[in-house]
DNA sequence: CTGTGACTTTCAGTCCGTT
DNA sequence: CAACGGACTGAAAGTCACA
């Protein structure tokens, strides 16, 4: 099995399941970083990848999104 | 106020949950570092709960242990 | 082999904006 | 509404000596 996986594509794959979570809630990034109590500008720079998010923040966007923290990081 | 889950005990259950796999795994703390390119007393502490890990390291660890990490934060 | 405190460096995370 | 930039603060990353 390959022995490294490439971080950044899975930062971006993360941030792609949030923003895809996101959206079938409709709700703005706005919206979500406030139910989340995160930053605004937080959260867009997360769905873009380019942030490695702590855990305990992960779970703040999980509750937010209405689901579970192992569904955000589940890979196909 | 509503919902205020405990982070510390967040982070602990899922260093209890880290500690149990590597044991599974009959792994020593050091061994589990060296193949997730870790710092010993790195997860150390995060086993006993100590730290906000960020998902890169979660990947990592779980990628030594052989599990998915969404395994790692499977809550009972 | 593991826990712990102390420590420095790096970056997560906030806040002000503009496009 | 979202992407992005600059500047900042606090927290996570990462290491060490010693119990």
């Amino acid at each position: 099995m390959p022995y490294d996986k490439d971080e950044q594509s899975y930062l971006s794959q993360l941030g792609a399941r949030i923003r895809k979570l996101r959206k079938a809630k409709q709700l703005s990034q706005e919206a979500l970083a406030f139910e989340a109590d995160l930053d605004r500008t937080y959260v867009s720079s997360v769905e873009r990848g380019e942030r490695n998010i702590a855990v305990l923040n992960l779970a703040k966007l999980a509750r937010a999104l209405g689901v579970e923290v192992s569904t955000l990081l589940q890979e196909e």
